[in-house]
DNA sequence: CATGAATGAGAGTTCATTCAT
DNA sequence: GATGAATGAACTCTCATTCAT
């Protein structure tokens, strides 16, 4: 990376003395840097990620195209934010629904179903996941960010995989399971989103229910009936 | 799309008055149309989707970036064709890995492995039906031919819904499994080919046979065992 | 270098069953390649190398930007091919000042002083080459082209050398001397170029005249008089 | 150029009702020119003039780019300022080279040589004059300025052309000789610095001696051996 | 049918400079 | 004086597509 490109700026980060002053400079600097995600998820919503170009983004915001690159080093650094954002989201939206929910099979099913919601309800997040891990370039999506957003994921998932060993699961069951659980909720998010799962006249939330109901039975050994 | 724009030649279709003069010209077109293809096929491999361009795939070929349109309308055709040929592979696929087995079990896992282990080998293959089915314009990929598309993908799970009707299940049971296990299928490819899976350290080839397993268990009505 | 960058076309060298067809194509392809070399020779002269940028190249030659790219496949490459000229230049009035001409003493006067006078008058092909060897990327200029037209630099210095040979100087003299009045050449011309040598108040032909004549005093070994 | 511009501040020139809050003022001041000026330096040593934006140097000033504006008005004025130390030091290295030497012909040796070899040993200096004395606008580097600069260039020749005259040359015949090596100087460093005489496998160090050899030869009427 | 030059829009990125705070 | 966000124009290069020959 040119060791020229300004660095962007950190998120109400540093503590060293932060004077009145600066701290308004940081929030100023932290509301625009919110308006151009803003403008950039609102772009990527509408047209896609391929086809919304820092041009696009600039004009949403209201800025000009080199003004972005005053709070990104580059497009990907954008995209590397906004999946930042997105994964956060999504694992307060695991948290807030285990949130005073002491039964062990409740939480399996709680945070399961909180995490295959969220992209169900926001397929375009997972337009975000995807290419971020399939189409980027490895400079501005750095392996450390990398590093940082998959360990993002995996602690959205964590809980599911608590929860399982609570129920008395084994650590390496737990884990299997949570995988394929994983895997059959990415599964039939892409299904539902790329509109294949019509063919089958099939509703995602059923099989995700189903599928559910069969993972809670094999953890609590009461025989998940066979009906799914 | 300009009316002026040349058909693209089918591909050995038109039955009008056919002479031997038209059919050696249209068995010409067709080995050409197939060169094309497999230049296309042999770029996007090595580059990946985005960084084909038809300069590229002209090149390969030993063609002009003229002649491509001779023979495709546009890049997204090209890639349409593509798909086509990859949904008739994995269909050859499914039906060989059937040929001559009686036992309806031994169908359900036979075709249902088929499927995963076609996209497990042929990465590029998952690609190209991700690619198509997202991101394209409407112009390239016509309604009816994503009609096609789907009946060929479509056609390839076929089997396995079939062998699992003759395993007992009632059809709509064999519908919801199937697109259930449809979905686990892509989920486990999609995780696998995109790196996530390795998060979990699991492999997922051994999260398949253990889908495959609980799904013959709650067909067959025997305890799939709680080990997965 | 990208593959699919499409390759410059050669000037007129192939001789692989060229039809008449393809000779015409082939004159035109040239006529063209001309044309923008044109362009972008008298941008530079006009502007300086720096401030020429691909767009006004294409604005005088007549072209769309993208259009010189069929041509070139990158400004470099436009600047090698136009520093290529401007040798082949150089050696033609080289080899034109010494036709016809049996004495030695007269070809060393004649050889050195068209190398002088070449850049003497044509100020902007020394430019040229001072971007070209000092500037780029080592992309555009390939070690092999840079390999090339050092190599006609050389040839454009060669007759001097050989006539100072043919004068009595051994070899690493004749090498030595020639080497020695490159070097009192160039520095004349870039002060002469950069306005440097009004400082002095001095000529930069009489300085050449004075140098080549102490230069011919010690190769044939008449006192080259103290006056030079 | 905009008449708003602030004008930058001067090195410690007005003499106008100078205070002491004044001076320290001013002594300040200095010190940032100073560590601005190092900064470029630093920059443009390592990147090159072309790559050296503001911003870099702004960056290892630990200034921000708005900053730089205060002390310059331009970039070009950077490299102004640049360029006169670096002719500072060349002038103190030729008057250090020539402390204490009482004989006319050490002298001549010497300061030519401290000459010659201020620029062999700091090459980016000599970038420093060519990109300043080309491609400049004439807003950066003007009349006055350029009339400044040259003066310094020409003291750091006044010494040997002194030393010529005071061997004997008359005053013309001394000019017509600092001229010449003036330019033989900077050609063989051009060659040296662009890797052109690498093409002749020769040192410039040694062609250096031999021009020196010859020209003091001239000045003394003792006959420079024919050896160079 | 095939050519391949040409288009024209657009991509990401850089940069010297300005100016409200 | 210093800040640093913002400008605005410029940069090289890419690409799907068209069309006269």
């Amino acid at each position: 990376m040119a060791p020229s490109t300004p660095a962007p700026r950190r998120a109400a980060a540093s503590k060293v003395k932060a004077g009145p002053r600066e701290v308004r400079q940081q929030a100023l600097a932290d509301v625009r840097r919110r308006s151009v995600l803003d403008a950039a998820r609102s772009a990527f919503f509408e047209l896609g990620i391929e086809k919304t170009s820092m041009r696009e983004i600039a004009q949403r915001a209201g800025y000009t195209v080199g003004a972005l690159y005053s709070y990104f080093a580059s497009k990907e650094e954008v995209y590397g934010a906004l999946l930042g954002e997105s994964l956060e989201r999504l694992n307060a939206r695991v948290r807030q629904a285990l949130e005073g929910c002491p039964d062990d099979e409740a939480r399996v099913r709680r945070s399961a179903t909180a995490f295959f919601d969220f992209y169900r309800e926001n397929p375009r997040d997972l337009d975000l996941g995807f290419y971020l891990f399939q189409g980027m370039n490895p400079r501005g999506l750095t392996p450390a960010l990398n590093e940082a957003l998959n360990a993002r994921l995996r602690a959205a998932l964590q809980p599911t995989q608590d929860a399982l060993h609570a129920l008395g699961l084994h650590p390496p069951r737990a884990l299997q399971e949570v995988t394929a659980l994983f895997a059959h909720t990415v599964g039939l998010l892409v299904l539902s989103h790329t509109g294949r799962i019509r063919m089958f006249k099939q509703a995602s939330q059923d099989l995700f229910e189903a599928y559910l109901r069969q993972l809670v039975g094999r953890a609590t050994g009461r025989p998940g009936d066979g009906r799914t």
